[in-house]
DNA sequence: TAATAAGGTTTATAATACAAACTAGTCTAT
DNA sequence: ATAGACTAGTTTGTATTATAAACCTTATTA
């Protein structure tokens, strides 16, 4: 019987997190999203948001283009990334086949 | 269209985690285990499981029993308290909501 | 009796999540 | 025209955390 307690252990931290999770299935259904957009949906604060996002940045998960409206007003949107994509859906994939595992375990054991 | 992104923000995150996951995981599975075995099935350091271990029990979540061999060779046995049951219960149940809809909004989005 | 092993715990450290404080520019009221 | 409040974020400080290294106690082996 295969046990899936390892593979839990190891999954993709920077998309575990709760945040970061939010963030990463919101816009993976967006074509491009907004910064504030992106607050209300998650309910983070400002800076802890741009924290999150900065790191999925530095992975290569998201880019993030700061405009300027009218040259003046700063107005910042995020896409994934079809890297950010890529990652997202081989941690679902994964996450599904652990839970999968898990469950048969449960009855086994 | 209900949201799931808030809710996935305030996900159990002593339960989140993915070593305390599979700990608890495994744990809800067996009637009781033991440390060594915990141990093998998560792949973690015994530095890294005892301390995850204490943070559980601190929550509630396990009842850590630490008996001697012959009153001599420590044996610890771990086993999952009916409030860990029911937080690792509501966790999946609250997981699995999100995860609903979250496909749902990826579609309509 | 020195060395190694078993079964863990404690300590040290590096990374993290988070919000408070800050920045830079705009708009409004007086 | 300038004080005050607002917008859209970023930076900084802090408290918590995950992790492994070092340690402890007893038993076993050479």
């Amino acid at each position: 019987m295969i046990m899936p307690f390892k593979e839990m252990t190891r999954l993709n931290k920077l998309i575990h997190e709760p945040a970061r999770l939010a963030v990463m299935n919101a816009l993976s259904a967006c074509t491009v999203a907004e910064f504030l957009f992106l607050q209300e949906l998650t309910g983070l604060t400002k800076g802890n948001l741009s924290s999150h996002l900065s790191k999925l940045e530095k992975a290569g998960y998201i880019h993030i283009d700061k405009q300027f409206v009218r040259k003046k007003i700063p107005h910042t949107t995020i896409q994934i990334t079809p890297n950010g994509q890529s990652a997202l859906s081989n941690y679902w994939q994964q996450f599904d086949h652990i839970r999968e595992l898990t469950k048969k375990w449960q009855k086994k054991a």
